[in-house]
DNA sequence: CATTTCGCATACCTTGGGTATGCGAACCAT
DNA sequence: ATGGTTCGCATACCCAAGGTATGCGAAATG
């Protein structure tokens, strides 16, 4: 048990924020009470103030957190490559196979946009996953493996197709053939060697 | 002014979902309060509740009509083509410039998979615009343009994508970038000829 | 040991969605 | 036309839940 007050106050944190994130995905963010968050914490309405200034808060942090985790699964399973092409792919399956994880579908691809306002959630998706596909897609078309091109627009076409896929898989699709039709829309953007 | 009761209750009806249309689309579903939308049109909430069983209600039944109206521009922009690739390419800009309405993006693109939850969204989206990309990628496989493959999968990548390039517009975004870079997108799916 | 700090609890306020019930005008019977 | 019925809507109320103001007690400080 801690005894000093900043380890308390740290472990308090965490814990509503584990909480808060077990509850967001689970029951989606209009759902969750606060004041039950705390309770399960073994602390009250007030605590959670005291660490988050409103609900929506310490949702914020909670996507943060999200965002930063699925960030680093992309990258670790692109880093597993060499080929700057096979890197793309392997971060695209990645996201996909993150879609299954309940906490980044309700919480990063449905409460989000709407909880934190578009813009908001759009900055810190930059700040994390989207950031990684625009710098693949830089490379890319740095390499002459696909045409000279604003690279912006593309990477925010194949972000809302990937979210879109991750939603349908985890709502029964087959990933499978996700997978295939997006590795055929990827392919059709390779210069013809 | 209507004095038989029929034309009376539609004639409310009608107000509410015109008032709920303009502040779902202006200020946000969560945002918006009942009552207010009520006492704008000149009857209190309980008129509300008599025709809506509940604000999600109205929510549901502005985002049927909006869903409508955009799958109308959609099948009318394409119908001005004979040519199926055309009508594709037509279809989906006319989907990006509606992205710039207010209406559609904050109320189908923002709130509606919230707070609807993502299957009902899906449904009344399966209905409308959804349906007609899904009908057009089918004729141009059955017409040998795009390879032989699902098309509901396809179907939701792209929606996906566009839905994503509509707010990214909105946000700023230049329309043609997002244009020109949905049409490499496309092309990429045609077989060689 | 006196004092301050601060993490959190307690008590309260307010907003707003939802419900139960009542009224009065349009409708329908004879 | 007139009494009873329907029904569109108003009024009054309930209560869940987010947010705030304030107090307490234990750790930190010196």
């Amino acid at each position: 048990m801690a005894v000093n007050r900043a380890e308390q106050r740290a472990a308090t944190r965490r814990a509503l924020l584990a909480e808060g994130r077990r509850r967001f995905a689970a029951d989606g963010y209009h759902q969750v009470v606060l004041a039950e968050v705390a309770q399960a914490v073994g602390v009250t309405k007030g605590a959670a103030y005291h660490h988050f200034d409103s609900k929506a808060g310490l949702f914020r942090a909670v996507v943060a957190q999200v965002q930063q985790d699925l960030g680093d699964r992309v990258a670790a399973a692109a880093e597993r490559h060499d080929d700057l092409w096979e890197q793309l792919g392997a971060g695209c399956r990645a996201f996909l196979a993150a879609g299954t994880d309940p906490a980044v579908r309700q919480i990063l691809l449905v409460d989000a946009p709407t909880v934190l306002g578009w813009d908001e959630w759009r900055t810190l998706d930059e700040e994390s996953s989207a950031r990684h596909l625009a710098e693949a897609l830089a490379a890319l078309v740095a390499a002459g493996v696909i045409a000279e091109q604003p690279v912006e627009p593309l990477a925010r076409l194949l972000s809302g197709a990937m979210n879109e896929a991750a939603l349908w898989i985890a709502r029964g699709g087959d990933r499978q053939d996700a997978e295939r039709a997006l590795d055929r829309l990827l392919a059709g953007l390779r210069i013809p060697a």
